[in-house]
DNA sequence: TAGCATTAAACAGCATGCTATGCAATAATA
DNA sequence: TATTATTGCATAGCATGCTGTTTAATGCTA
């Protein structure tokens, strides 16, 4: 009859994603970062210089979330945006001095960020449940989301 | 060194509750509600008749998340807000006569929502996933949130 | 009882996510 | 080659979430 949010699988990802996102704030603020320049930040670190249409289908999230979030970086002093030499549509994002700088210390509070989340858990079920989430993101992506057409 | 997406719990929580939510959302669209709104009816067909504060307490959501989901569904007649009889500062948020009529469908779809994030996994592990994210949450709470003072 | 603290809501301002549109540049085709 | 389709981004507008601040009503206490 009711709907009980105790036993939702969505109800509760939302919650521990909003426990997450806050808990990953709270040590990237000190960094001058948000959670989702850090993710963006991530990819740039590992392949530095893409377009913004590389950095959406990567992240996966809509380009318009993604136009907004490098708006906001480069405006924080994290990316530059650069034309690209052959296609004058395009634009290149690359990673600022101070942004390159702050890899190490970023990645550390995140691994630390994911660490309290799996802390909740002990350690012989950890690795299973990352496997869970993963079996279920890859399941909703094919099922639920955009068929790769 | 760098950071792993794919390995991140928390990445992968924030990415089944967008995926989950979009779902739901879909879901809901029909009946003219969003998924924020279905959780506070959801709330409110369990008990009508709550003030906000209960509200904001029962959901874990701020006082502010709430005025604002509270004033879009008093915007779109699901919501009466009436004055509290014995503290003039607060209020009874009370169902309309529309919403106490999208019960049966609203939770139908939910639940419907709720087993495609679950369809991700064997039955056989399903229950125990469950577990796993209620005993996150349960940490989390307890760990990073507020202390209930 | 006067004054301070607490509580219930509202409001302001911001980050992220989404959809829908619009625009310019490039590609494909009749 | 002229049209049409596609692609890469930007913008607008909205929902949800947050923090911080303000206001009004209540409660407590010296």
């Amino acid at each position: 009859m009711s709907f009980d949010k105790s036993r939702s699988a969505g109800v509760l990802a939302s919650e521990i994603a909003r426990l997450y996102t806050a808990a990953l704030q709270r040590r990237l603020a000190p960094l001058g970062l948000s959670p989702a320049q850090f993710l963006v930040l991530s990819e740039l670190w590992s392949e530095d210089g893409q377009t913004q249409r590389m950095l959406t289908a990567r992240l996966g999230v809509e380009q318009a979330t993604m136009a907004n979030t490098l708006g906001r970086m480069e405006r924080d002093g994290q990316i530059e945006r650069r034309p690209h030499p052959d296609d004058r549509r395009a634009q290149i994002v690359s990673l600022t001095e101070a942004a390159r700088a702050l890899e190490a210390q970023a990645t550390a509070v995140a691994r630390e960020a994911n660490a309290v989340v799996l802390g909740g858990l002990p350690v012989a079920e950890q690795e299973l449940f990352l496997s869970m989430l993963g079996r279920i993101v890859s399941a909703l992506r094919a099922g639920e989301g955009v068929p790769p057409s």
